[in-house]
Formats: structure tokens, sequence, C-alpha cells
DNA sequence: TAGATTGTTAATCGATTAACAATC
DNA sequence: TAGATTGTTAATCGATTAACAATC
């Protein structure tokens, strides 16, 4: 996918990133103070050698002999993914999945901030989808210019998705995030991510056939 | 993410493989019959090398000095997925995220059946989600020697997460599509993706802050 | 035939991981 | 100090892409 990357931080770094802070939290749950690049090995399967270098491309967080700060390190991922701080975004598409979304409480957790939900179907305009009352995408640049919003969640059907990116981006959006099973074109300043669930299931679908003759119920974890 | 490769495949071509079957149904729908390597990387940013290598795995399906036919193919790449036959799915959780999962006409469209919802929560247990009642958990053994779905979506919160795949996994159940924001440990036969929305936002603002010093609302699109 | 485009090889690029000197 | 573990370099691995002979 033709996503930008203007830095020298590979994707996969930030996405792991993401992931490393997940398990800090749990870490921090179970009252861990320090943690080791092995014992992250051991626990999430990502590689030590890979947790230490995806760490080295923003500086050094751990002490040689001891390990890693639980708190400190979360505290320094965040900054890094600059989600310490919070981040407005906007809902572009109130049907099933754009209500999922707005309700999903992971999203505040993280200081994502969904400050405005939009659509473009007038029986939807002007009800409430959670506590948000749904407005009408026609009037996204004029709000958002109050809003400042710079990142979308892009919830609405595949032919209306372009249409619908190039007002949001003349709206000073930068960033979206497309749950539209379509390829969005974009100038080289704005950023994608792509969600799919179709593709996602296609890739199971592919392993599934190739690698199971039949059904084989197994009781065995790994590790 | 250390999720099987049993094969060969790069998963990357996997998923690329999804991709080019989405453009190839925009391209029926558009009444093209033929397409060169050359014009899919016009439209959809992936290298032509790319796109011919991606098939290379499979086998031959264009003709040199003509392109694809864009029928054939589609049928190619649906059968390498075997999405070209019925998929039977459970689903796991019938809360915001299952029900907009369920009610997801992309599902049916590509023949992914949902033939069973499953929930532990005794208020939700017997009601209906769109045409399914939404059944017991603890019954998923017995329901699924019957049934003999491989694939289950996994719309659960992370807590149950783990012990909701282990009895998945003795279910039969072999692939996973895991949306609760934890790594699921499986054992080597069992294929797992995961989803995770606060994951890609958080890849997002990574992007947004380093690059963009300020408010730039820009009309231009790329190609 | 001449022109176009494939399938594939080889070169390039980039990400992962092993190894180890530095250091707590 | 001795043991543990970091940060980083260098080696490895794998994916992307350019180039081109084969072929329609």
């Amino acid at each position: 996918m033709p996503t930008v990357n203007n830095s020298k931080v590979p994707v996969p770094t930030l996405e792991r990133l993401a992931t490393y802070l997940r398990y800090l939290l749990d870490l921090e749950h179970d009252n861990v103070e320090t943690i080791s690049s092995a014992e992250v090995e051991k626990q999430t399967g990502i590689n030590a050698a890979q947790f230490r270098k995806d760490l080295s491309y923003f500086g050094e967080f751990g002490k040689p002999g001891v390990g890693y700060n639980v708190i400190d390190l979360q505290n320094s991922i965040s900054r890094i993914l600059k989600i310490d701080q919070e981040q407005r975004i906007l809902l572009i598409g109130a049907g099933n999945l754009g209500s999922a979304l707005a309700g999903y409480p992971g999203l505040r957790e993280h200081k994502f901030n969904l400050v405005a939900v939009f659509d473009n179907n007038y029986a939807k305009i002007g009800r409430k989808m959670w506590d948000h009352e749904i407005l009408d995408f026609a009037r996204v640049h004029e709000i958002n210019a109050q809003l400042k919003a710079r990142i979308a969640i892009l919830a609405v059907p595949r032919n209306a998705a372009q249409s619908v990116t190039e007002e949001l981006i003349r709206a000073g959006v930068h960033a979206i995030l497309n749950f539209a099973p379509t390829i969005l074109r974009v100038p080289p300043h704005v950023v994608v991510r792509n969600v799919s669930f179709v593709q996602e299931l296609a890739v199971l679908s592919y392993h599934l056939s190739t690698e199971h003759p039949e059904n084989s119920p197994s009781e065995a974890m790994e590790d």
C-alpha cells in the first residue's frame, strides 16, 4: 500500500511500539516494575533484539544490567507516538460500524477524542449517536475550522470514500483511518491506514485451506 | 507479530491478492475486459513487477503482449484465496463491534458465511442479532461439531480473549480474526490476524505530529 | 512482422536478528 | 567485582523492483 513514509523509522516498528505499550499497561497492572528485552521476547514473541532496535530509533530507555522501567517506558512510548496528548478525531459515517467505533471505550482510554460525527443521510443528521449529534457532512469544512481535528475515521460506503476523502483533506485532515474497501488517492502529505475485514478473512482463508487437510482439534498451546 | 507462515508465499503477497481482487471487481463493473500490469500500477500504486511476481507464486495468468483477462483473473485469485467457496465463520462477542460485523454485507458478498454468534452474557443469549440467535459460548464445542466452521471472529473484551481462543481451538477452529487488543498465544497450526483500531490510530498519530508543523489544507491529489 | 507485455532472474533495498563491547 | 543486560554494529534474511528474454 503506498502509504507515505517520510521518516526513517520503519512502519513495522511503529506498529510494534503500540503493541509494547499495550503490553506495558498489562505489566503495570501486575505491578511489574522493571522488564528486560529477554522477558519481552518470552511474553510477546517479539525478538529481544527487535525490541531494543525499535526503541533505539528514538533514544536510550533502558539501563544495562537492569532493564527498562515499566512506567517510564510507557510514558516514553506514549510521547513518541504522540498519544500522551489529546488527539482530536472526526468520524465520517454513522452506520453500524461508525456506531461501534464511536462507542468503543479504547479510544478515550488512549486519549483519542472523538469530537464530531458526520453523515450525509438526512434521516440520520440531527439524531444522537452515543453522546454525539450526527452532523451534516456538507458542513465538515466549516465545523473543522473550529475543531481543527487532523485525524478522521472513514466508515462510509466504498463509492463515497474518495470524494469524502478529498473533502476531508480540504477541511484540514492529514491522517485517515479507512474502513472502506477501496484504495484512496491522496496527496503525499496525507497518511492513510486501511482496515479491511474481508482482506483479513481472505488471508486467513488461504492459510486454512492450504495447511489443514482436515479437522484436527488440538489442546496444545505453544511456549 | 508471530503469525504462522508455513508456506513460501509472503504474507504481503496474500494481502495484495485481496486488493487486486477488489480492484478487478471495479474493472468488471466498468466493463474492462483486459488489464496490463502497467495499468494496475497506474491505478493502484502497486508496482507492476510486484503484481506479476505476486501472481507468479501461483501460476501463469496473463498473455504476453496482451495482459490479463479481468474475469479470469478474478476467478483465479478467488480460487487461490479459497474464497470461491463458502467459508463458514463463527462470531464470538455480540457487543457493538460484533453487531456491526454481523451486519456487514461485505461478508456475504465474498462468500463468507456467518453461521453462528456466541456470547457468554445471559442478558444477550437467546436474543436475536440480525438474523442470528445469540448462543451460549459454553456450547461452542457441541455446536461447532455440527457446523464445522474453521474461522472465528473474536470480538470480546481483552481479558476474555485468551480463554475464548483456547476453547475455540478445542472446538476445531484453525483461524482467528482477533479484535481484542491483546496478543493471543496459539499452537503452531492456528493462524491469527490482529485488527487493532488503537494501534492504527497510534501509527497515524505518530505521522501527523512528526510531519506537519501546522495546518496546511491542500487541494492537490497525487497522480 | 513489429509492438506490447508477460514471467522470471538478478540486483537492490530494507527489515530482522545475532553478536558483542559498553556499562550499570 | 562478577553478572546481567543494554545499545549498536554487522550479518542474515526476505521482500521489492528493475531488467530482459520469451512470446503473444
